[in-house]
DNA sequence: CACTCGTCAAGAGCATTGCTCTCATTTCTA
DNA sequence: TAGAAATGAGAGCAATGCTCTTGACGAGTG
């Protein structure tokens, strides 16, 4: 009865991730432009058209990819928060940005998939909305936690942000309640600046001009972390 | 002599302007993976083979695209730094991320091509570096003019550099005379500050979250002109 | 035991791509 | 004006995503 539908289903939850390894292996050495469902069927030593049977097309494949990256991604970025001590609110912030850069550099295909110019005629679905915001959850509990923990002292140094903002902040402080507007768009400057490093470097901004990329990154993202108050 | 020989290049230097524009125009509907030589020549009711011998590949094509790309963005830059009062160094540096921004919200898919993720299997060859650098360029006349008036006060809120980045930081001098090691590095900080920005609103991270746009812009900007010691 | 029905792999086929080659024609140059 | 160079047209090759049909297999039902 069961048994034996889980039967069938058992080997085809094991194609699908077989598919999906193939497919990320490929997008490793090709990107995603390079992605080839017959490539990846020929790797499988299956025909091409067989491979429709468990992803109806090359969208469905890629949203799968991306689905994936968001959790692995995040999932990096949530051991890496949870290996510090949880009242050394900079190391977190340093911790999170670190594991987020060295998952980037790993696999710089996977992560311009999430981060980098959307893929041509591609639409993500909205499943992938939720999985894309694991990282962001855990920078948010960093910024809040170190905001009740009186430990969040933001430099005086920028200008108040302006009141139509007020609605957007509110939206943000659902990643981290009861800050004010000000850290609010603090944490955003960080958090986009955070990829706005990576990208430079993953990019190739930084190609023929910096060569301590470690240091520069480290030493920047302390900055950032300072501006927001850690 | 030369008029006759110039007859035939002046049809070929407009064949070639041509191919570029219509590419440009399949770049902002397909974006740079849909961008197909086929389609191209086929708007020119051209043969595809006839391309070939404008340009002798797609990389070439999108070669030209790229660096057409750099150097209208780097003149948006520095019409924008130029309408400024020059001793309003805040301003400048405020209205060069706007320039940067509109640039890019115009024709996300040419940005693309220039910021975002690379075209896989594509090479950007040298021709592209020097162009690459025209924003750049404007930007650390912006940083070195301030210093050199003694309008650039970075607020003590970042530890200083490490000796490392010293050589790095000597490289980027070349772009803004004579400041610090540590200026250079927040000058770092805040122009991949921007386009961690305009990345992370093209490329679809603020979908859902943000909303007034152009303020978050403007006052993250500002923070992060404060951060340099603007 | 026989029968049906859903799942699957395989293959052919269509339209598309980048790119090469050949051939004829046009244009320039010596 | 004759030869050389540049150009356009077309066929062709190896890929691609995707569709459709066909035939095999296996698990439930009479």
């Amino acid at each position: 009865m069961n048994a034996s539908r889980t039967a069938r289903e058992r080997v085809r939850a094991e194609l699908v991730r077989e598919i999906t390894d193939i497919a990320r292996r490929h997008l490793a050495t090709e990107g995603a432009g390079g992605l080839s469902l017959r490539a990846v069927a020929r790797d499988m030593g299956m025909v091409s058209s067989a491979i429709y049977r468990y992803f109806p097309s090359r969208d469905d494949l890629l949203t799968a990819l991306i689905i994936d990256g968001y959790n692995a991604i995040g999932e990096a970025v949530e051991e890496a928060d949870a290996a510090c001590a949880r009242d050394d609110f900079a190391g977190r912030w340093l911790a999170v940005c670190r594991a987020v850069r060295h998952w980037a550099l790993a696999r710089p295909h996977e992560y311009a998939l999430l981060y980098g110019s959307p893929v041509p005629g591609y639409r993500a679905p909205e499943d992938t909305i939720e999985p894309a915001s694991r990282d962001t959850v855990v920078y948010g509990r960093i910024i809040s936690e170190a905001f009740q923990a009186g430990r969040l002292s933001p430099p005086e140094i920028c200008p108040s942000p302006p009141d139509v903002l007020s609605s957007d902040a509110e939206a943000v402080r659902t990643l981290m309640p009861d800050v004010s507007d000000d850290v609010v768009t603090r944490a955003i400057t960080a958090w986009t600046g955070l990829f706005g490093m990576v990208n430079f470097e993953l990019f190739g901004q930084f190609n023929n001009v910096i060569t301590h990329r470690d240091e520069l990154f480290d030493h920047n993202i302390a900055c950032l972390g300072r501006l927001v108050g850690l």
